[in-house]
DNA sequence: ACCTGAACACCGTTCAAGT
DNA sequence: ACCTGAACACCGTTCAAGT
């Protein structure tokens, strides 16, 4: 075995750097996650994370690609094991439960640092695809022969209603309205199980 | 009139520094606001934004409150033009609108950073809650006769929709349903007329 | 009262050098 | 191939000093 002068560089810094940036994001927020403070935390110096990712929000997006696959499976996880016809409704509890959950992190995985280079990161995509999925198919679950043109359109109507939710829960935004005080899950079924959004809107207004 | 040394700095410095830091946000956007780069685009040593503002946040906030000025004014625009029993729908495109015609802004104003400091600022706090008043209003006069709890319901379900419908398209995420390319009103309207957003939920499920 | 200049402890990024 | 150390141009905040 002869010396092992270190115990971790030999590894993989890449997975230890984004386990800093994790730690740090949950415990002290968005504006820890300098690159200097990472690395510190990784026991590497900064200029070591530069082998890993092209810049400081290259590793943004991987962290929020990680939060996409935890996030895709939290929403599966509902739906799967939701009663039957309510899986749709899980979802979406599930959804704003996370946010909740991981206010940090959900602001991260939507916020406009990852938005920026969003297109040319193949791992982030498909992370984030994950997640959209699993609300395609609670869709078409729950409205079998639909055409697809109708679920996509649902579907971003349902995700707009559950995301803007969130946002405005992370926000204290409900707060101003005499809601968000309480559970955020009992805040998210009581508003997704009352009915539409704009239904006082007169039918046939469009 | 003597010597008048400089043109600006006895006037109001705080609104020249709005105005600068407006100014880059919408060129440069969000990661330009740094408070020297704002001072300096105002012509002024750093240091001197400190005589107008606690911290960086605090310019920011101040920032998001002008915003929010705007943003209720737009709203309140759009519900007075629209055609008797459309208002509400109306406001609802205006809310997406402005989000697509102002991205940056409206990040800032319902972002992190923002929302750390928002309970002590009672100037953002005003403004934000004349924005959400229109919104309010806006319920009221499309359901008559409504009790409160339920005004605040439905206010809180529509909020959601237009907020969440904003922030997707603002980062890009309709364009994996495949929408979003288009004319952002268009897409918005489509939605907040195609009906409720959780409908696929068999109707008593709740 | 308002602004400056210098200082402090940070930051992201680059690059030659080490192993 | 991977990490270090030093350098560069930034940053937010503070504070004594100027007017």
């Amino acid at each position: 075995m002869a010396t092992r002068p270190r115990p971790y560089h030999h590894g993989n810094l890449r997975d230890a750097l984004l386990d800093a940036a994790e730690r740090l994001l949950e415990r002290k927020g968005a504006s820890a996650l300098a690159l200097r403070a990472i690395a510190r935390d990784a026991h590497v110096t900064h200029a070591a994370a530069y082998h890993h990712f092209d810049d400081r929000e290259a590793l943004l997006r991987a962290l929020a690609a990680r939060g996409y696959d935890r996030f895709a499976a939290a929403l599966a996880t509902a739906g799967e094991r939701a009663p039957p016809g309510r899986g749709f409704l899980e979802v979406g509890v599930a959804y704003v439960r996370f946010a909740a959950a991981h206010p940090a992190l959900f602001r991260l995985m939507f916020g406009a640092e990852v938005a920026r280079g969003r297109g040319g990161d193949d791992a982030l995509g498909a992370a984030s695809d994950r997640a959209l999925n699993v609300l395609l198919d609670g869709v078409r679950a729950s409205a079998p022969g639909l055409d697809e043109a109708s679920v996509r359109r649902r579907a971003a109507a349902a995700w707009a209603v559950v995301h803007g939710l969130s946002g405005l829960l992370l926000d204290g935004q409900l707060a101003a309205l005499g809601l968000g005080s309480g559970d955020p899950e009992r805040l998210a079924r009581e508003i997704l199980s009352g009915g539409a959004a704009l239904e006082t809107a007169p039918p046939g207004a469009g």
